[in-house]
This record gives structure tokens, sequence and C-alpha cells, in this order.
DNA sequence: CGCGACGTTGATTTGCCTCAACGATTGTGG
DNA sequence: CCACAATCGTTGAGGCAAATCAACGTCGCG
């Protein structure tokens, strides 16, 4: 919770009111491993930040292989943010890949809070900058880079989801199999 | 001009004035085909909208092949957004593939607009609410789809770039080689 | 213990790349 | 106005990175 707050006041300085308001209607929840919080299909209701512990987002091929858009750790916002924004349903999926705890937000209050607080809306924008950044440069690397460099960046990047990820969430972010994965791994080790 | 006025009234009510104030900070300017607005390395100051026309960014990889990141077409605002976003040097090229118009908004102006109208705060909000949106999607199709498939998704999606757009630019948008796109056309016709 | 989840390894296939050559079209200078 | 070069798309032959299919070892847990 306070996570959230110092997270806020490490982008835009904060209102007293402001804080207050949002502290006010921020419930701390805490899910297991494995739990569903958004369904392909669904209509989407909540963005959630993530306190502690590991999320992903992923989509479904036809033929049913899972490829994973986005993973969130503590700090991290996730939803199926295609859903959120277009008001369509849910295209993807998100769930926990540890237990966690989360704050979930809905639409609405979002709105909300943008509507009261105009500091937020800052805030906002710049999360939203921030988003688009890491997206152009996911997909330049994807376009630049072969795997096996493009597990090196994930690597460098994110070294904590590393840690207790299984290896084929990892492989189906970076496009590759989790077979292909293991093969990089081991190319790697005999240097 | 009124393009990026009109633009703007679709997604927030204007004030006149802020239509004034952004009205006389804008200038449109003619530039030609081939034209490089923006260089690997530089410092970027500006972020473009398109009133007619067409040009793209994209970066070179280490075989100093390109790879097309973004086309923008009238109506679109165009830039290397790592560099904007992060005040770092450009990793893209930004450059006119035909004969256009545009309007050059460097930072400082865009910033001081955001602070005196408020109302541009939710326009900017929700542009890159539909720019984090088409990445998502382009994420998925990505993972999810073959060259073929992209190719399909990038015809309907964009049936005007096509027109006018030489194929090796397509080729490194969807990244696949020039070569493979016209194995692929000349499948398509065989149906 | 025994089962399921996970990672690895091998054999084979495949989609796309690379390299190369060749028309068609367009543009340019003599 | 033609000759020539440059640009662009296509096609073929061969190669390679990664996918597929399949089997197997290991670990952790109900």
């Amino acid at each position: 919770m306070e996570e959230l707050i110092n997270k806020i006041k490490g982008s835009i300085t904060l209102s007293a009111e402001a804080e207050e308001h949002i502290s006010s209607i921020s419930k701390v929840k805490a899910i297991s491993k494995g739990e569903l919080l958004i369904g392909h299909g669904q209509m989407v209701k909540n963005t959630y930040f993530v306190i502690d512990g590991c999320l992903r987002s992923y989509g479904i091929d036809k033929n049913d292989k899972e490829h994973t858009l986005q993973f969130a750790i503590k700090g991290w916002w996730i939803s199926d943010f295609i859903a959120v924004y277009t008001n369509e349903p849910a295209t993807l999926n998100v769930e926990a890949i540890k237990d966690s705890y989360i704050i979930a937000f809905n639409t609405k209050d979002l709105d909300e809070i943008h509507s009261l607080f105009p500091e937020f809306e800052v805030f906002q924008r710049k999360n939203l900058e921030r988003h688009v950044v890491s997206l152009h440069k996911r997909i330049m690397n994807q376009l630049k880079l072969t795997a096996h460099e493009r597990y090196n960046v994930f690597l460098k990047q994110y070294p904590e989801i590393e840690q207790f990820t299984p290896n084929y969430h990892i492989a189906s972010y970076l496009g590759i199999t989790q077979e292909s994965l293991s093969r990089i791994r081991a190319e790697q080790l005999n240097k």
C-alpha cells in the first residue's frame, strides 16, 4: 500500500487529499499462484497494481499455444490493457504465477481519480510514456536480435523474473519454444 | 492545420484559448521524399504531426539491415518516442517516404501546452492509450501469427500504406525479408 | 511412493534467410 | 530521344535457425 503511494510520489507530488482518496479505495488483496484474474472473453473491469509477487498476461493462438505479453512484478501495473482502453472483451488472460499481493482498481475509480486530481493525470501520462518506451524497445529487439540475444537482454532487464518463472513462460515471452530456450541456455553454459 | 485541430477535437473539447495557442505555434512544413527528420545519435527535439504524406521510423541492426518500427500517415504522430520520453539520443531514424506536410512540435512547446491547458493532458493520455493498444496488438500478432498472416493483417489495417510503400519497407515492418514477402504475395495470387 | 510438472536432449522437418541472377520500370544525362 | 544506371520486385538454389515430435531424467509434492 505504501508501495503504491511511494510509486506515485516517485513520479509526481501528491496532495494530501489525493493520497487520502487513493488510500481509501485501495484494498490489498492476496491471491495465490495459478489464480486467473482476467479470462479471455470477459469484460475487463480492473487494472491491477502489484504490491508483491508476480503476474503475467498472455494470449492463446489457434494451436492452443500461450504467448506471454507481459510480466508484472512489485511496483508494476497489469491488466488486459487492450480491453481496458477499448472497452472490448478481453483477448488476453491475466494470472498469478506465484502467490501475490495486489490492489485492484476498477476503471470507474481510476476515471474518478483522474477527474478529481489533475496531478494524477500527469502521473498516468508518465506511466504511459514509460510503457510506450518499453514496448517500442521490445518490438525493436524482436526485429533486430536473434533469440539468443533477446534472452540475454531479458536476463539483464528482468533478473528477478528469471528466478522464479518457469522457462516455458520466458520462452513464450521471447517468441520461441521451451526447447529452443533450453538449447540456448545449454550453449550459454558451455562457454 | 485544421487537420490537427479536428484531430484534437475528436478526442476532447478544446477551449478557444487552447486552440488559439496551439494554432499560433503550429507551422506547417513541406518535406520531400527521402528527407531525414531524425537521425540516429542526435538529441531529439521534435515530435511530428502528419498533415499529409507518409513518414516512417526505423532502426538499423548490426548487419546494417533496417527495421521499420512505425509508419505514420495523415493524422498520425511520429518521432523517436524512445528518445523523446527518455531524453536520450536517438536510436531510430525518421524519414519521409513520400513528399509530405507536417507540423513539428518541440518538446518544450508540448510541455508548455500541457501545463497551460489541462484538457490537453487528457488528449495526450488518450493518444498514449491508443498507442499502447496498437503496440500490444502488434506484439501479440508477432508472437501468434505466421509471416503470411501478419501480412494479411497489415493489408487490412493499413490499406493506404500498401499503395505507395515499397515492399521492402513493409517486409521490414513485418519482420521478414523482401524476398519472403514477395513469395507470400505470389502465393496469395495463386488462389 | 507415484504422479505431474518441468527441463533437457535427440532426430527430423520447415519456414524463412541468404546469395545470386534476372526482368521491369523509372529516372537521368548526353 | 535514346542509352544507361538505379530502383524495385521476382525467382531459384541452398543453408540455417528454430519448430516439431518424441523420449527421458529429475524434482517436488499430495
